[in-house]
DNA sequence: ATGAAATTTTTACTCCCGTAAAATTTAATC
DNA sequence: GATTAAATTTTACGGGAGTAAAAATTTCAT
């Protein structure tokens, strides 16, 4: 009959080890004696205690939490980047949270707020961007060790994130020669990577001696693929496509878009018979399946998430010891499918 | 020149009133006279001081922490019922607090052990099914007044799902109705759902007097487009499809299959000319940009999240009063669009 | 103004563990 | 076996707020 332990005191008793011992054990089990473990380890499968989380973290000036701030979890891209960075935390020992903005201001402060009162040991933020309340997120940065990705709102200790006038160009002179140039199809931006891509497409183009064709379509939200859907059937059905090869923003445009050409019965695609080529950026995890396959530049999911957790880590334990912001620009590949 | 307020005792300094009147005002503000709120609230402006949340839940046995818990975050279907469950939580003033198992047993203890940790109030629960450690979920349960969605495992105080028994009849009758009987295609099942379907599928085919056709594909892991593209394409061109009507166990599935028929040449829908239909079971958020638009049954995702939340208000309010482990099944919606 | 009811203040104890300092025990070295 | 270094035990305090009980104050109706 084991009795129930809920204190330190208490599982100090039974297994008869000291609690400061015992303390210092659950803080790093190298630090005790090989004997003193065993005896431990013996009490712990005896008895099963843990110890109180709240008690812990009331005397540590840094807690082992690591807070995940993404603007909309449910977009594909938010979901993997944080799985991957969810692992990543947990293999190093920390205890990841996770919070979405769900693409609004108030939420996304909310969800600051609420990791701040947790006094994380660091955090790894994607911003809202244009949304974001600025003051607000540089007040939490100013007390937790941050570092930003994707969205590069200039807070935090550095930043991670794609290069789009890498990956942009790289699409644009593929398309450029295996066909008719492309116009550059975007919904008002949610985050200064939408303007930065749209600069670069211009940039691009021009580089190449073309003109540069940007269709700039209305819709709020994170409904990505909707937008690119209902804006796709009117531009098509009205005949207002500049190009025959259309570059979306991001791939959840492309989606849509390439539903709405379906649904028009116009047939996308590289080869002949096609009137239409379609292209998207990030290679979401769905890019694979649309119909046909969607031709697109990959942001190295594993790269931005390593990068970003590494420069994290560095930061914890060394302090905010950087004169300057960093800001690692990763490359992205391109991916050629059957859609462009 | 306002210093610092680090504790509630200070905070009690410099707004003049006293501390246990400070802390039952952040308890609840209606909980004390209205003209000390209001001097509370100036002096929370001019200070900005916030309890510290760690010190708070050590005494209190229950906190305002509530739990979800889902197999699989980065499923469209998780995503978007997470991010419902949580305004819901914290539109009644609590704090949720997001987990995903990532498709391991390993990573679903983990979740629970550490949401255990923070004692919530209570847990919104979808466990990964057959493949959790049925114990150590019921050990959790038992301590956190929980309620079970999607997947009926028979642990927590309520559980909360589709019908399968509504919903796939639903489909079959539509299907059998306006063309060939559909076949069944299904991947080794990762919970309970997933053979409640295929049951569902079997026994709606026998009271239409149709021939019941279930085909198993292999596949581990949640890449189910992944399993349904590479599967379709080996059955497409093996030609082991025994009727032009696949009935798919979830959109995920369907959504890989249908990419599978495009590559080789297929065309889906129900229209005249078209060689094969599809349809899926969800309404996941992806299914209406499918080419064609996917045919599916839709689950009520309010209704889910609803229910499942005011269960579980009850629960935390009212405590485990219930005899039996109530079991709410909603109705899904037969959602017609153009693949079958 | 008076008495009763509702609030607030005072005082004090609790929650559980981190951690520092001094005293003691154990292990390692020659 | 004596010397030293390393680990453990003892003792004690602190962290920040919940909360109970008794005393003091305010509010409100009569």
């Amino acid at each position: 009959m084991k009795r129930k332990i809920k204190t330190m005191e208490e599982f100090a008793e039974v297994s008869g080890i000291s609690r400061p011992t015992i303390s210092k054990y659950f803080n790093d089990p190298e630090s005790v004696r090989r004997s003193t473990r065993d005896r431990i380890e013996i009490a712990l499968e005896a008895y099963s205690y843990r110890p109180n989380i709240f008690a812990i973290n009331q005397n540590r000036k840094l807690t082992k939490t690591i807070g995940i701030v993404v603007p909309y979890l449910a977009d594909p891209f938010f979901a993997e980047i944080v799985r991957l960075m969810e692992r990543r935390c947990m293999d190093a020992g920390f205890s990841p949270m996770i919070f979405s903005a769900h693409g609004e201001q108030r939420l996304e402060n909310d969800a600051l707020a609420a990791l701040q009162s947790q006094r994380p040991a660091g955090a790894l933020i994607a911003p809202l961007g244009r949304h974001s309340d600025f003051d607000s997120v540089r007040h939490f940065t100013e007390e937790v060790p941050t570092v930003v990705f994707d969205s590069n709102v200039k807070v935090g200790e550095a930043f991670v994130g794609s290069d789009s006038f890498q990956s942009i160009p790289l699409i644009v002179d593929y398309l450029c020669r295996s066909g008719e140039p492309p116009c550059f199809l975007e919904m008002p931006p949610v985050n200064p990577n939408a303007n930065k891509r749209r600069d670069a497409y211009t940039l691009a183009m021009e580089r190449l001696g073309h003109d540069p064709k940007v269709i700039r379509v209305d819709g709020k939200g994170w409904d990505f693929e909707r937008i690119g859907m209902d804006e796709g059937m009117r531009l098509i059905s009205n005949k207002e496509l500049p190009s025959e090869t259309v570059l979306c923003s991001n791939d959840r445009l492309a989606i849509g878009f390439i539903a709405a050409a379906y649904q028009q019965g116009l047939r996308v695609g590289h080869g002949a018979g096609c009137a239409l080529r379609v292209a998207g950026h990030d290679d979401h995890p769905w890019a694979r399946f649309t119909c046909p396959p969607l031709t697109t530049v990959a942001q190295d999911y594993s790269a931005i998430v390593d990068r970003s957790v590494e420069k994290l880590f560095d930061l914890i334990e060394n302090g905010r010891t950087q004169e300057e912001r960093p800001e690692v620009l990763i490359e992205c590949k391109l991916v050629l499918r059957s859609s462009a």
